[in-house]
Formats: structure tokens, sequence, C-alpha cells
DNA sequence: TTACTTATTAGCCATTTAGCTATATAATGA
DNA sequence: TCATTATATAGCTAAATGGCTAATAAGTAA
């Protein structure tokens, strides 16, 4: 599994922004509008997860829409499950 | 969820202790065998899952035992899935 | 072209992180 | 008590992170 999922994750606002694109595709200012962070602040955020290819993004005219990558975190899960979901050394 | 367990789990030579650990209790000592660091620099790692409460230590005599918190572990997937897992949009 | 809007990039700073070596602590045994 | 073993802590450094403001780019429309 790709490491810079995992630092991807690992904050708090960046966790935020994909459960936000889990309701839908949205616009970097419209995530922006989310939290107190000045704008470029959760720019770079979005360039972080589109690194980890957590998210896509697509210019649509003046805006640029981003959109959740479902693949990648879905398989984020599954790797996270079968490293560390059940297997109890006593279960 | 507690960001900690987040910080934890983002780096590759923690999460390797944390499969460690599912195979079984192990000594501070045994655990920094799997690893070219330095034992201090594991030592620290432990404590970070520690202080993330993934792991909880017992003196044995000179030895120091660690085992894994399969709640806090069991925990943190279960709120990964239901912050992050299915509920694809299009789904 | 100019003005406006949306968003990114550049450059700076403070804090955190992860590594190291050296030192300290804790337990055991002679 | 002294030595040995196991492990943690202290103190340092370099690099990464996350925040900000200022500047730049890209698109639209007058």
């Amino acid at each position: 599994m790709n490491e810079s999922v995992f630092k991807a994750m690992s904050d708090a606002t960046r966790r935020k922004i994909i459960e936000l694109l889990k309701e839908g595709p949205k616009t970097a200012g419209e995530i922006a509008d989310h939290f107190t962070h000045a704008q470029p602040t959760i720019s770079r955020h979005l360039t972080v997860l589109k690194h980890a290819n957590l998210v896509v993004d697509q210019r649509e005219g003046t805006f640029i829409i981003y959109r959740l990558n479902t693949t990648i975190l879905q398989e984020w899960l599954a790797w996270l499950l079968e490293h560390f979901g059940g297997g109890d050394s006593d279960e």
C-alpha cells in the first residue's frame, strides 16, 4: 500500500475533505468554505490528496472540480482490514 | 476517533510493529531485532504506539513485554469503515 | 486589453517528526 | 556492592508538515 495514502489520511482536515467529497464532487472553493483555514491552505491539502491519488481534479471554466477516487480509498480500507483486521491471536 | 491513532498508524515502521504484535506479545528487544534502526529509535516508536493506546507494556524482570491493544485497533478500523467505507455516491 | 473571479504556487515561519549517539534507569546475579 | 543485560530518556540534527500572506495563472466577459 502506498505510503502517501497513509500520510494523506493522517490529517484531520484532509479526512474531512474526503468525507465532503463522499457526498459528491465539489469545487475547490466549496470545499474551502467548510473550513476556517485560508483558501491556499486548503488548496495545498487538496494537492496532497491528489498526489496520493485519493482525489482527481478537472477544470470547468474558472472552477476546478474535485472528486473522490473511490477506488484508492476502498483499496486502502481493504489493505487495512487484510493487515490489521480480525486475526486476533486469541480469537 | 483519536488523532493520535492516525498519526501512529501513518508510519511504516510502526505499522510493521503492529503486524508483529498481531502474532503475539514480544519484548522490546525482539521487536527491535526485526528492524535495522537503532534500538532507541524503536523504543521511541513504541512510545508513540503506547500514547495512542495501540499497545500496552508490562515489565517482566529486565524485559518489557509489549502487546497489542486489539480493542483500539478494531475501533479504529470500524471508524474508518463507517466514515469512508461503502457509500459511494453512485452505488 | 482590462477587470474580475477562481484557484494555485511561491516564499516564509514555527512545529513536529524520525533518526542518531550518549547517558540513565531498572532488574538480576555474582 | 559491582557488573551485566534490557530498555528508556536526553539532547541533538535534518527533513517534513501545516499554517499564513503575497504573487501568479487561467478563464470569462466587458
